[in-house]
DNA sequence: CCAGCCCATCGGACTTCCCGATGGGGCCAT
DNA sequence: ATGGCCCCATCGGGAAGTCCGATGGGCTGG
C-alpha cells in the first residue's frame, strides 16, 4: 500500500472530484484516476462512485476516509521521529482554560520544571468542546484539555486538576449586595454563556433544565475577554471555573455571588493518544506542572 | 512511502538481518536490501548499520521502529474497515479479572445488552500488568483493563468499576478463627502473590514496604486457579479484588479474614485507543455492561 | 440539443521493482 | 594464518508500475 493512493483518495474526498484532486496534488487527471483504481484493486472494494459531476464516496469509502487521514498523519509523525525532529505537541483547550490556566502551565513547562526544557514545538488550538473532540478524533490534536462534569459519554482521560465553579457578576450588580443568592433569584438576570457543553451543562446538571429555560441567556463564544468585560460592565452574570476569573476577582473587576447552594467543583481532565512517541515525555512534564498548580488537589 | 519498506524494516529489526528478513517476507535478499536503501533515501536518515553478522538499528532506526509497527497495524485496520469486516477487538486483562469478572461482561456483551449484538471479533489476552502495558503501547491491544490503586504514572483511563480488596485464606487457616486480624499478625504466614504490580503494590500502599519485606512471599503467576487451590489447601493467604474470589467465598472454599484496618477498594479502569473506528461502539457497549455490573458504583 | 465538465482508457516514455548472480568483507573453526 | 561460511551491496536484465497527453463516452445545465 502506497501512501500516495491514500493521499489521492483523501484529495478526491475533499475536492469532490478526481480532476480537482489531481490539480491540487499536481498530477495529471489520468494519474489520479489510475491511483484510485489501484487503491480499489488493493482494498478489494470500490470506494468512489464516479458521476458526471464528480465523484462521491461509497459506503466503504466513508469508512475508509478517517483511516486514510490517520494513516497520512501517522506517516508525518513517522518521518519526524525518524529524522529526530523536535516532537510536535498539538494541544487543544477550551477558551476558559486557555484564558488563565494553560498559559501558566505552558510557561512553567517551557522555562523548565526543574531546569529541563521539554524541547517540543507546542501548537495551541482554542476551540469549544465539540470542536476539540472532533479535532482530536480526526487526529489533529495530540493532547486535549476539557472539563469533566460527569455528563457525556465515558472516555479515557486523566484528571489533571480540580477547580471550584463560581458565579460572578460586576461589583455593582444588584445580586452582589446580597449576603446569599438563591437559584430562583438568578432567573431575573441575563445569563452569559461562554461555552456550550461546559458552563451551560454544569447549570443543567445542577439546577435542572428549568433554570436555563427560564433565564435569559446570551451566548458569547470565542472571546472570554469580551465576555468578562461585558460582565464587568454590569451586563449579566455567568458561571465559570474559578481559575478563569482568578485575576478579575483579585483585582475587584468581578465579584463572586454567594450562592445558597454549593456548586460542584469541576475536574480538569486531559486526553492524549497512547502512542505519542517522543512527545509523550513532554506531556508527562506538562501534567506534572499542572498537578503542582492544582489548588484543590488531594494530598494523596 | 510504501508500506512494503516499513514491513521490510520491521522484519529486519525482528530477524536481525536482511537475509533472514528477506526469507521471512518471501523476497530475494537483494530486494530487501534495495527496499531498505529506498526507505533510508526517503526518510533522509540511515536506519540500519550493516555488519558482517547481520544488521542492527541505528538510533534513528530505534525511533522509527514503533512508528513502523503502528503504521503496519493501522494499515491492517484500514483494510478491515474498508472491506467492512467485523471489527476486531483485542482485549487485554490481568488474570484476576479474566478469572471472574471479564467472562461475565463479555458474555453479557455477546448475548446482547438489550438485544444488540456487538458484532466484534474478540481476542482476549491475559497477561500481567507490565506485559499488558507493553502490548498496548506496541499496538497489539485495542482495549486494556487494569486496576488503579493510585500508584504508577498517570495515564488516560476510564473508570469502569470498583471493587473491595479482600484478604482470603482457607476456612481452616489459623487466622480464619479470629474475630479480627491485625496487619502484624499477617507477618507469620506465607503470602501468595498473584500479580506483581497489583496485589503487591496494594500491600505496599497500605502497609508500607516493611510488611512485604518481613512476610514470606510466594509468587505464583499465570494461574489464578492454581493459586486459589493452594490457598484453599491452607498454603498461605492472599490479597485479591473481591470479584476474583466471589464464587470461592460463596462456596466456602475460601473465607475472608476480617482485617482490623480497612483496605482501600481498587478501581477497575479501561484504556483504549481514541481512534478505534468501528470497534468503538463495541467498547462502549462493553463498558456499559461493566458499569451495570459494578457492585459499588455511585448512583450518580 | 449542444457546450462544458467529468471521468475512463489508451499508448508511449520513463522509472521502479524484483530477481539471480557476483563479489567484498567479517567471523570462526581448523 | 586461511579457508569456509554467512551477510550484505551491487549489477544487469526482465517485468511491472507510474506518469503523461490525448481521446472518447457520459452526464448536466443552459
Amino acid at each position: 500500500m502506497d501512501s500516495r493512493y491514500l493521499r489521492a483518495f483523501v484529495a478526491v474526498a475533499e475536492h469532490g472530484g478526481i480532476s480537482a484532486a489531481a490539480q491540487a496534488l499536481g498530477y495529471a487527471q489520468s494519474s489520479v484516476s489510475a491511483q484510485l483504481k489501484r487503491l480499489e484493486a488493493d482494498l478489494g472494494v470500490s470506494v468512489l462512485v464516479r458521476a458526471g459531476t464528480g465523484a462521491v464516496l461509497t459506503e466503504a469509502g466513508t469508512r475508509l476516509l478517517p483511516y486514510a487521514r490517520e494513516s497520512l498523519e501517522l506517516e508525518e509523525r513517522l518521518r519526524r521521529a525518524a529524522r529526530g525532529d523536535r516532537p510536535r505537541l498539538r494541544i487543544g483547550a477550551p477558551e476558559s482554560l486557555a484564558h488563565a490556566w494553560l498559559p501558566e502551565v505552558l510557561a512553567a513547562l517551557e522555562y523548565g520544571a526543574g531546569g529541563t526544557r521539554t524541547g517540543a514545538d507546542v501548537a495551541l488550538t482554542v476551540a469549544p468542546r465539540r470542536g476539540l473532540e472532533r479535532a482530536f478524533e480526526a487526529g489533529e490534536l495530540d493532547l486535549m484539555f476539557e472539563y469533566d462534569n460527569g455528563v457525556g459519554p465515558v472516555r479515557p482521560h486523566a484528571v489533571v486538576g480540580h477547580c471550584r465553579s463560581v458565579l460572578v457578576a460586576a461589583s455593582g450588580h444588584p445580586l452582589a449586595r446580597q449576603e446569599t443568592v438563591t437559584a430562583e433569584q438568578l432567573l431575573g438576570y441575563d445569563f452569559l454563556v461562554a461555552e456550550r457543553g461546559c458552563t451551560s451543562e454544569m447549570l443543567v446538571d445542577r439546577f435542572g433544565r428549568d433554570l436555563l429555560a427560564g433565564a435569559q441567556q446570551t451566548l458569547l463564544q470565542g472571546s472570554m475577554a469580551a465576555l468578562l468585560r461585558l460582565i464587568g460592565h454590569g451586563h449579566g452574570i455567568t458561571l465559570l471555573p474559578e481559575l478563569t476569573v482568578t485575576r478579575e476577582l483579585r483585582e475587584g473587576e468581578l465579584v463572586e455571588l454567594r450562592l445558597s447552594e454549593r456548586i460542584r467543583p469541576v475536574s480538569i481532565v486531559a486526553q492524549w493518544h497512547p502512542r505519542l512517541g517522543p512527545a509523550e515525555s513532554a506531556v508527562r512534564a506538562l501534567l506534572a506542572v499542572a498537578h503542582q498548580a492544582d489548588p484543590l488537589r488531594d494530598p494523596d
